[in-house]
DNA sequence: CATGAATGAGTTTTCATTCAT
DNA sequence: GATGAATGAAAACTCATTCAT
């Protein structure tokens, strides 16, 4: 089951990876900066040079680790991924034979709570482009959830688990509104989360 | 060019109707491929060439009628709101008196067929940046859905109809996940129709 | 025996073809310029920054018609080699039906002033790299020359116009070594005019 | 080649014994490295940090050892250069007192098959830029050669012997033409061969 | 000696915008 | 109006060289 499996390739590709403690350290720092900046202003107009500077580094620092710049949003989407997948991939224990309702909202849970920790993820994996890169990580996430609400008891109609896993990383998606203010933001999540609650608990079939 | 003498305008405009019709012609054809390319890679990654050889038009006559390339996204999304705004409007008779659930269902309808036709209107208001004529947009989207909620006979719980004014545009971007194959994207429509019906039919506890 | 045609295509497709006449006398004073810089410093040493100033236009303009260094080397040699390629058909006529002796003099003869006039050639078609435009004009050049020498009278052995159409050339590579003070590289080309003049009137067979 | 200098340190010598063995063999590899790469690519176009690749060390490592780029070139033509000065000393004793056609031919051979073995000696002395140092072993050349065709028997015209030390070099670089297929470079460097003897057994008139 | 991270000046390249014809 | 040449500030990217470990 090990979905997760064989992205860390995908990483190593995207960046040369650091052999000493500190070259780590200062990828560590060089993506977070990436990852800031890209939130606040998006991936196009975020700058290479302001983002060298933004950890401390030197643009050839930057260049050092990562060769490109859609190399580095790769390499940066890479880990992120790969924590939403461990996370996800938790949640299989715990959420095997439970209804599909209560695995609703622990997705619902466990997504919001990552997309608010990464916002990151959802700015790039919304930006315009569509690299093979960026649609691996999409399929590998839908197969994820769609084995979570495969388990669900009573079991879902066929089809079903697949199209939910395709809806309920959407939904998130709103979330991200940034424009709107907080309290509105946590009203339309709520309303959300209702929502698909409803939605899987109707009554009659 | 005379300032004031009756018919010598007159014979002018007689000869610019031409003229003028083909510069018609060019404005659409310019917005057109601008929205076909803001599509295509978004925004920032289009570029003010591109597009004029993209409609058959030198980049002089691009600047001759949009000052700006900011200025030009704005045209096209002024035009393709007031094309929605006008749809919504005629909603309002349709849907006076009517369920909640019904008027979602028009309004999901209504958001869907537009954003097939305009794809542009969903990569520009997502697009980062945070303009206010795009926020005016957004409020103005918001305030005519959040109006035929409120029309609905029985009443919505008070403040539902704003959230729902929010939600609702928000459940229309996943129709744009291109990249996934047509058959599952009409899949994941239907269950998000069904999922907000659901919701708003919910038998009161 | 349109040997020369085809090559038109390499031009157009190195730079963008300037359309207006002012754009064509720029074209050429890039070119120009280009030239002059790769010949005295090399084409790597040389800095795109550089040529446009020499050639007194920005460094857009130079960008405006030729997207990319290599290509701008490109675009210069197919100009060049099409310059060659028409005073190498000249001699056609002129020389069908002389003894390879006096074909080799007059190849000589054309190569010598072509290179004088056009130290750019040389600098070039020299440089490392191995791109297939490169190979593809040394081919032209040498159907060509090879062409003149199988009109000699009498015939050359089977094959050997083939060969001294590679080796007439490299003869007048030599005249480029710039490092050497020009009397002697007179005599230089001088000795080697004559040694090819006695290789090929050697008495008996 | 004075790498480690002086022999203050002979107490340490026998320890350091494995280590210079080492340290010798990675100059070398080094060395092979960075003329591949020349050969390859140019001088110009060859990176500091490819040669270290090539050579499997690091780019500390190689700095170690050549301070910069162009004394890497130069010692590597340094020693390029004593082992065709060797091979051309060698033949002043086999050659003295024969005509100048077998001294001719003897030159072209050891020159022919130097290059072969040493592609990066015509890679490095043709490429642009003009330090003393390639001179001065452009000189060093000539003069050995003059001093070979000054012995000939009968002897030659005054001057000449300068001339011919200029041009058999030369006709040298022809065989470099690396694109073109193995068998017709061998039937080019033939054909030069006879070329120079024909010319130099001329029937004097 | 060895290593690989770090630097930053210098280069190539892009693109919104202006301007002469 | 229309066109396409012209511009230059700003961005991406390179690479010889230095330095801490």
């Amino acid at each position: 089951m090990r979905i997760a499996s064989g992205n860390a390739d995908l990483t190593v590709a995207a960046s040369r990876a650091p052999q000493r403690a500190r070259g780590r350290r200062r990828v560590a720092d060089l993506m977070a900066a990436a990852a800031g900046l890209f939130v606040e202003k998006g991936f196009e107009a975020t700058t290479m040079t302001e983002i060298a500077a933004q950890a401390g580094a030197s643009i050839g620092s930057l260049y050092l680790f990562f060769p490109t710049k859609p190399l580095l949003a790769q390499a940066l989407m890479a880990e992120l991924a790969d924590t939403l997948s461990t996370r996800l991939e938790a949640l299989q224990a715990l959420t095997s034979g439970q209804s599909a309702g209560a695995i609703a909202d622990a997705v619902f849970d466990a997504l919001a709570a990552f997309l608010a920790d990464h916002p990151a993820y959802a700015a790039l994996i919304d930006a315009p482009g569509d690299d093979s890169w960026k649609q691996a990580i999409r399929i590998r996430r839908r197969l994820q959830i769609g084995a979570l609400f495969a388990r669900a008891v009573p079991p879902l109609a066929p089809g079903q688990a697949e199209v939910l896993a395709l809806v309920v990383p959407q939904l998130m998606r709103i979330t991200l509104q940034t424009s709107e203010p907080q309290p509105l933001r946590e009203a339309v999540l709520g309303e959300l989360r209702k929502m698909l609650r409803h939605h899987l608990d109707w009554p009659l079939k």
